[in-house]
DNA sequence: TATTGTTGCATTTTT
DNA sequence: TGCAACAATA
């Protein structure tokens, strides 16, 4: 039996709370994982639902990893066999497979990730207008998230700009189902049509969902929301918990409304407001409480702390992006000296990506492990993706985006030329560009040499494809890696030994991946088909537990940082500009912004440090850089400025730490 | 016609 | 920095 005596009233309550469905809103720090894992234990251990019966979803592969394992651990191990876990991506990839045939698609199917899209589009409207790809791929997402069809969206566009858009989204649509293939977006639109369509596989799917909890609710989408309405039907097994103080994805379609509709959607609904914030200490808190007042709110929440005030929050002025680095390092060592504590308790936020490089370059100079996620993933690396593309091309021969990208990596001597003559043939015939290889009309369109080169790759993968049905997946991937010598092919390719040696090591990280997706408990039985499906959606750093051992400090935006906590934490770059970021500098988009600082401030459990530029390089040239609106907004009070010392004073500090770093490490390793 | 080198560009956040 | 479009060579 499940205990709630570690749980305060309010939280108890939540897991408790059955009959009806139930909203928590969860500030920051207030224990909401706590919640949902209880509350899975709960439903299992002390109401007697099958696990099996139980879904809870998240947003992100870390956040449901990381639920699994907390559920799992207070369900004592056999219980939870048969728990779902997963993102609403995963769910939706899940139903949509179990549906594949009534939702028009064939076994095998493949999932587009952004670039892919970006390419296909890109194709789509070669020779057109230099029109913004980007808007284009952003429109069609959006249409899709609010179920508009490509006829509907004709018939209701406003301007010629619009109607382009859409006579582009229509062709777009039918490439995707000629390729036999979906995007990001149909993973969960395609099972709202599936189960609106499907009373059949409506009613399985519910029953599926006996209790369905939603983490991080201020972050669906509408799509997503119809999704979650349709699993819960006219049951009342809903358990919701989310922050509009913290929805950040807006950009993405998130609606924090869907607070609201809940409301209306679901009359019995039961609020349970957590308040008590367990993590900050009370100037951090203070502040955040203090900047998060200048937004409207949908509800009011008043968070509070039992800890004690703390020390100041501190504000670093800096004359440019490596300064600022040098600085957030010394601050760093300084804190790290007085606390001797894990480097795994330090993390540097900040708005983009980019930023990233100078703290890292600053880090590794001063011999401090970090580790940078939420940057280039994994799946952005070339090799790894033309890898995936054979993958794809081996379980869904009608994958023309895969076919494209690899068939001349390695080098093929397929060239534009050949590869648009191709397209055009199997454009006219409707058929896929691997069919279209082996077909004879095509032979008179091409000279026979390229024809030959065609028709022996498609030969190629044909018998990979056969070998692929009979063997393993780790099996097939090897048998890849071989007949292509793609070692060789990295080696050539690469600029420098080193970048092939790091190239190769991600093929092995790949490898090692699909062997251990093979023979894994939970994907037992998972063909290659399956494991190709899922990696799409998976990141490898995120489930990579030896990166995630180590003992790091942590470098991620302040999108990634979402949902974790950290001792001490520095927020780099408090800019006009960079936060809020310049597209988003009036109306929703700086609220927007201005709850991306409050989650950054809200990670902070002792320690927190804001730094700007006064510059930084824009473009090729340094520009002039103004503090934050956002540092106003903080309660004086609360706050420190530390303007920089003279350099010789900066130089000593910097010596000071680097000889007590070497200190330590020459008492750490003898 | 394929491949290689060069220049010029812009850079939010992620499933 | 990394990338996409373009020009020059084999």
């Amino acid at each position: 039996m499940v205990s709630l005596a570690e749980l305060n009233p309010q939280q108890a309550e939540a897991v408790r709370h059955l009959g009806t469905p139930l909203l928590v809103l969860a500030g920051a720090g207030s224990g909401k994982t706590r919640v949902i894992t209880h509350k899975i234990a709960w439903l299992v251990g002390a109401c007697g639902l099958p696990a099996r019966r139980i879904l809870a979803v998240t947003f992100t592969n870390k956040a449901a990893r990381e639920m699994r394992q907390r559920a799992a651990a207070l369900c004592h191990g056999a219980q939870a066999r048969g728990l779902t876990v997963c993102t609403f991506h995963a769910l939706g990839l899940q139903i949509l497979r179990h549906g594949a045939r009534e939702a028009g698609l064939r076994p095998g199917f493949s999932i587009l990730d952004t670039q892919d899209v970006l390419h296909l589009i890109r194709e789509l409207i070669q020779g057109g207008d230099a029109v913004d790809t980007d808007s284009l791929r952003a429109a069609i997402s959006a249409w899709k998230d609010a179920g508009v069809d490509p006829d509907r969206a004709l018939r209701e566009a406003e301007d010629e700009q619009a109607a382009h858009a859409a006579r582009l989204y229509a062709r777009y649509e039918r490439q995707l189902r000629a390729c036999n293939a979906v995007d990001f977006d149909d993973l969960i639109a395609l099972p709202v049509r599936l189960l609106h369509e499907q009373p059949a596989l409506l009613e399985h799917w519910q029953q599926r969902s006996g209790h369905l909890l939603v983490d991080e609710y201020q972050d669906t989408n509408a799509a997503q929301y119809t999704l979650m309405r349709l699993l819960v039907g006219v049951g009342h097994g809903l358990t919701v918990v989310g922050d509009d103080d913290q929805s950040v994805y807006a950009w993405r379609g998130a609606r924090p409304e869907n607070l609201r509709h809940l409301q209306r959607d679901f009359p019995g609904l039961k609020v349970i407001k957590l308040e008590q914030n367990y993590r900050s200490t009370g100037r951090i808190l203070a502040a955040a409480n203090g900047l998060i007042a200048r937004n409207t709110h949908l509800f009011e929440k008043r968070l509070w702390s039992a800890l004690g005030p703390g020390d100041p929050i501190r504000v670093l002025p800096c004359k440019s992006p490596e300064h600022e680095a040098e600085r957030i390092v010394s601050d760093l060592l300084r804190l790290r000296l007085r606390y001797a504590d894990d480097w795994g308790n330090y993390a540097v936020l900040y708005r983009s990506n980019h930023q990233s490089r100078p703290l890292e370059q600053a880090l590794r100079e001063h011999g401090i492990p970090c580790r940078v996620s939420g940057g280039t993933s994994f799946f952005s690396h070339s090799e790894v993706k033309d890898l995936l593309a054979y993958l794809r091309l081996l379980t869904n021969p009608e994958d023309d985006a895969a076919f494209l990208r690899v068939v001349n990596v390695p080098r093929r001597h397929i060239g534009p030329g050949t590869v648009e003559r191709l397209a055009a043939y199997a454009g006219e015939r409707g058929v896929p560009l691997l069919q279209a290889c082996g077909e004879f009309g095509l032979r008179e369109r091409l000279p026979a040499d390229a024809h030959r080169r065609l028709t022996r790759f498609a030969e190629w993968v044909e018998e990979a494809r056969h070998r692929a049905h009979a063997e393993p997946p780790q099996a097939v991937f090897r048998y890849l890696l071989a007949e292509l010598d793609y070692e060789d092919w990295l080696r050539d390719t690469s600029t420098s030994p080193a970048q092939a040696e790091r190239r190769i090591a991600r093929v092995g990280e790949l490898a090692a991946w699909i062997g251990r997706m093979a023979g894994d408990e939970q994907t037992e039985g998972k063909d290659l088909e399956a494991i190709i499906g899922h990696l799409a959606l998976v990141d490898l750093l995120d489930r990579n537990e030896d990166e995630r051992a180590r003992d790091a400090v942590q470098l991620m935006t302040l999108h990634a940082a979402k949902g974790l906590e950290f001792p001490h934490v520095w927020i780099a770059g408090m800019e006009e500009e960079i936060l809020p970021h310049h597209a988003n500098r009036e109306g929703t988009g700086l609220e927007e912004e201005r709850r991306l600082a409050y989650v950054g401030i809200t990670r902070a459990q002792r320690h927190l440090t804001l730094s700007y530029c006064t510059s930084r390089p824009r473009a090729g040239e340094t520009v002039d850089c103004t503090p934050s609106r956002f540092l106003r907004e903080l309660p004086a009070e609360s706050i420190e400025w530390h303007e920089p010392g003279s350099p010789a004073a900066q130089a000593r500090v910097r010596e000071t730490g680097r000889a007590h770093l070497s200190n330590l490490r020459s008492l750490l390793q003898p």
